[in-house]
DNA sequence: TATGAATGAGGATTCATTCAT
DNA sequence: CATGAATGAATCCTCATTCAT
């Protein structure tokens, strides 16, 4: 099941156009796994929406999981990466002048817009991870491993200039994205009366920071 | 997590409307649903799992779907109750002597402990808020709402003695709910490299502190 | 699969009674495995012959390779007994008097008329043996060596009498049967052009006789 | 059994009609069709293993049926054309003069040899023989009508001359036939203890003399 | 000549559910 | 109350074949 996903990732990356038929597939399939869940989708379903015989699915994908992955996971892992402030990050300069409490400012909003846009995607990949275990090694080991490391390296640097508490990384990772988490979330299924306002993420701001301060 | 069965096996056992085959079917689904998943989990399943005919299943619970809340409903109605310090509530003299800090160390060593133990009902119930439509009324209206309400007037109690910031009260709650969802989950996950102690727990009772301190 | 059967045998031989509906798969099963072969025949081709629903046939035998063997290895074994002339062998005085010339007449017809019967079915079992690695063990383990132990036994005896050229028992018994077999099979086929008499039979019986003379 | 595909392979190379991917679909179809029969082979594994685009499979030979028969018609013919003594045949002065018991020993040997080594082809054949109508007619009329003419003409010739029993000559031919197809299928199947030996083939022969002596 | 994308009917098997006993 | 035989629609997947390039 790498071997597909390996193929797939190559042709995407050589540019090595995807068939139409292979992107309608692949759009379909998105859309129904996040609408209805991956097990209560069928493949006639995605057929169906594709406009595509069912065959040409098993054709170029092999298999309903190997479709799963081809569809989810450049999403997943395009989403990671624009999670994460990569320029920031090489920017050692910005990171040593900046005060933690403007970091968030600059970083955080960008972040949760995004964040909310992928959720859908999110939601398939949470739902399979807490059933699957085929699909937990997967996706789990794939995805998010780096992500978690780079963030801790941002962390660490801002404990070193005493504008964080000195508890471990994880923990104050783990602080930081639960509340994060718990926004987006809580914005997508419009609990909040009030549509994400700019108090809303100014408060958040102000938790992290003086939950957060030494 | 045992303990929760546990509990729901003394009330199944202690329910004299119930027929002993009728205790093994929610005992067997319920196990199934929290290892499995809902949709993984087949009638034959849970048959061979209760030792009883496919046939007797829907003589009594008429569906599957039915069965789903049989099983769960009464389990996560008694989780919620017991994650909701309604002792505490009731006593409006501790309440208005009390200060948040001391509340929260008193309050959510035993909610963090309960939550994780009932963890895998939340998941069964999780999986299928998500994805169906129909079980969604069912289960969101049947079930939070209460909670939901109880907490807000704890919050409001707070935040009328001084001791809160003066943000809404949803924005509060879902500030302490991510904090103590986030720790639960990666706890079960044995994401957290030290085992739960009791600097995890403290250091979350300071950064709720903090971060809500007006 | 090795429980299917064993489930089956025993049903079979306590006479619990397959249900009818069972006893109609098995023997539309039968016919059609045996005019189109195995893998041209559809478990829907069986169901529709059999005036069963597709689930039914699944329900009692879990997959039609069960099936096959269900239907088959009875009968085969059936036919390996009633091609071994049992009550001869265990009659040693007989044995002991007998012409093998008097014995191959008093035996072989019977048998070739037995074999001719159940012909449809060995050739199933043949098409299967050919190619289908997983369907040789169970079916040639189970079924002939026993057959092939006893008739050595009997060689042996007419060896020791003197009746028989004294070639190590394999090379003997492969010519028997080899001329049976190409009897019986050629019979079937229609090739010979006189329908089978006696004097076909006379022929076959000197042939092996004087063949096989010290 | 080398040496027929070796035999194809060069009659297939020498032939500038078929062009080079031909070439590489017969063999790969020959080669998988006597592994896993025919219709356990897909035309997608003869592209795979002939290194060519499914479609080009049927650009040039139509349907699958027709690949088999492109495939194993030539090799069977020209088996049959190895197995029948032609040489001898055609040398009338030399039958007149050999003795049958001579004529077995300088006959049979090779065609025991050739046989062997074309098993797998005649496995092919057999198999479809037994169940598809429509191949029987093209495989059986195609095939043996000629190869058995030709045998029935040595037999009758022998009968003349005194050394053969007076029986229909379908019914000596078939015990010929009978004896040594069993010891070519026993061999090739491993049934017999020792490989085969000079003694095998040698009362195989004092075999058939006895018991066809008139 | 050769490709490989696309097809859709047909394959075995699973599933929730019904019903006579 | 409990059974388990029976159902048939739905599921994932395979197959031989077609066709535009």
């Amino acid at each position: 099941m790498d071997s597909i996903f390996e193929l797939f990732r190559q042709k995407v990356e050589n540019n090595e156009k995807l068939t139409p038929k292979m992107q309608d597939i692949l759009e379909a399939s998105l859309l129904l796994f996040a609408e209805q869940g991956y097990s209560n989708t069928s493949t006639k379903d995605i057929s169906r929406a594709a406009q595509v015989a069912e065959g040409t699915i098993f054709k170029h994908f092999g298999s309903k999981e190997n479709l799963l992955y081809a569809s989810i996971l450049p999403i997943l892992s395009q989403s990671l990466e624009d999670l994460i402030p990569a320029n920031l990050l090489s920017n050692k300069d910005y990171l040593q002048t900046v005060s933690f409490s403007d970091f968030l400012r600059q970083v955080l909003p960008e972040r949760i817009n995004l964040a909310g846009k992928n959720l859908k995607i999110w939601k398939i990949y949470l739902t399979e991870y807490l059933y699957q275990e085929s699909m937990r090694d997967n996706l789990v080991t794939l995805v998010p491993k780096v992500a978690v490391d780079e963030l801790k390296q941002i962390v660490t640097l801002f404990k070193e200039k005493g504008e964080l508490v000195d508890w471990p990384d994880e923990e104050i990772l783990r602080f930081i994205i639960s509340t994060v988490a718990g926004y987006v979330i809580s914005q997508s299924m419009g609990f909040s009366s009030s549509s994400q306002s700019d108090t809303d993420i100014d408060h958040l701001i102000q938790f992290l920071e003086k939950g957060l301060h030494p």
